[in-house]
DNA sequence: CTGAAACTGAGATTGAATTGCAATTTAACT
DNA sequence: AGTTAAATTGCAATTCAATCTCAGTTTCAG
C-alpha cells in the first residue's frame, strides 16, 4: 500500500518517514479527486496535522517523483495534483454548453500513441488527452 | 490574412488598432514556432517597434480570443504560444528535461478519437493531446 | 476640429512556488 | 540512555510571470 511504497522510496533517498511527510501522504490519500496544494494544506491543518506550506509542497514533490501522485495540470492559478495510485490512467471529454467531464480509455489511443512516440525517437511518460465538444444530451435539447 | 481578421475582431468589439497591437500581430506572424511573451516582448524591440510588456500580454490574449493564436501548453515558468491561422492541427510531445517541443500529426489518431466520440454519444469539435517524456538527445545525454 | 472613450507604459501588486537559514528532529552508533 | 551528524522543519524573504493601477496619450466618430 502507498504508506509502504512511500517509506521505501524514502528509505532507498537517505530521507526520513518525518510526521509532516506521513501527514501529507495521508491526507493525499483520504479522498479521491483532484486539489490543489493550498487545499491539501487547509485539509491537514483541518485534520489536526501540522505540515507547513512549505512541506506540503515539498512533500507532494516527492510523492510525484515516487509515483504516488501526479500533476494533473498547470491552471492559470496553480498546479493540480490527484494520487495515481489505486487508479487507473483516463482521459477525457468535456461538454462546452454543460462542462459535464466523461471519462474514458481505449487501449488503441495508448498504443497509438507509444507507436507515434517511437517513430519520433521520443520516451513518452505520460500525456493528457482533452475533447472538447458537446456531449448527447445538449446536442439534442439544441434541436 | 491574418490582419484583416484581427482588425474586423477589433471592429467588432469597439477595440482600436493601435500601432502597438498590430506590432504584436505582425511579431507574431512573422516566424513559425513557439514561443513565450517574453521571447515576443523582446523581437518586437529588437525589430524597432515598441509595446510594452503589458501591451504584449494584453494584446497576447486578444489574439487568442479571435482564433488566431493558440496557448500550446503552460510550463514551470510560464506560458507558450503559437499562432495557428496558416498552421494545421496537430498535438505535441514536450520533453521534460530541455522543454523542447515536438509537433505531430496522425490521421490514425484522429480517426480513433472521433471513434471513441461516436461511441459516447459526444460531438468532438477539437482536442488537446500533451505527450510528456523524454527527448531522444536528453535520453542518450543521460546515460 | 473636438471630446469621450479607448489605450498605453511604468511601476506597483499579486500570488503560487521556492529558498535561506537557525532551530529542531531523527536515527545510527555507542 | 546519550551523543552526534545529517536531515528536516517553519518562517520569512524571495522569485518571477502575470495582472493591475492610473495619469498622461492617442484614436476616431461626429
Ligand atoms: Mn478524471
Ligand atoms: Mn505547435
Ligand atoms: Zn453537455
Ligand atoms: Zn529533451
Amino acid at each position: 500500500m502507498e504508506n509502504k511504497i512511500f517509506r521505501n522510496f524514502l528509505g532507498e533517498k537517505g530521507l526520513k518517514p518525518t510526521k509532516e511527510r506521513i501527514a501529507v501522504l495521508s491526507e493525499v490519500f483520504s479522498f479521491h479527486g483532484h486539489f490543489e496544494p493550498e487545499y491539501l494544506y487547509l485539509r491537514i491543518k483541518n485534520a489536526g496535522s501540522k505540515a507547513s506550506r512549505a512541506s506540503v509542497y515539498r512533500t507532494l514533490s516527492l510523492l510525484v517523483d515516487c509515483g504516488l501522485v501526479k500533476k494533473v495540470t498547470r491552471t492559470e492559478k496553480g498546479n493540480i495534483y490527484e494520487h495515481t495510485y489505486g487508479h487507473s490512467h483516463h482521459d477525457h471529454m468535456i461538454c462546452d454548453a454543460c462542462g459535464e467531464i466523461i471519462e474514458f480509455y481505449s487501449e488503441k489511443l495508448e498504443n497509438l500513441q507509444d507507436e507515434i512516440c517511437s517513430e519520433n525517437s521520443f520516451a513518452g511518460s505520460s500525456h493528457t488527452l482533452e475533447i472538447r465538444g458537446h456531449c448527447k444530451k445538449c446536442r439534442t435539447k439544441q434541436s
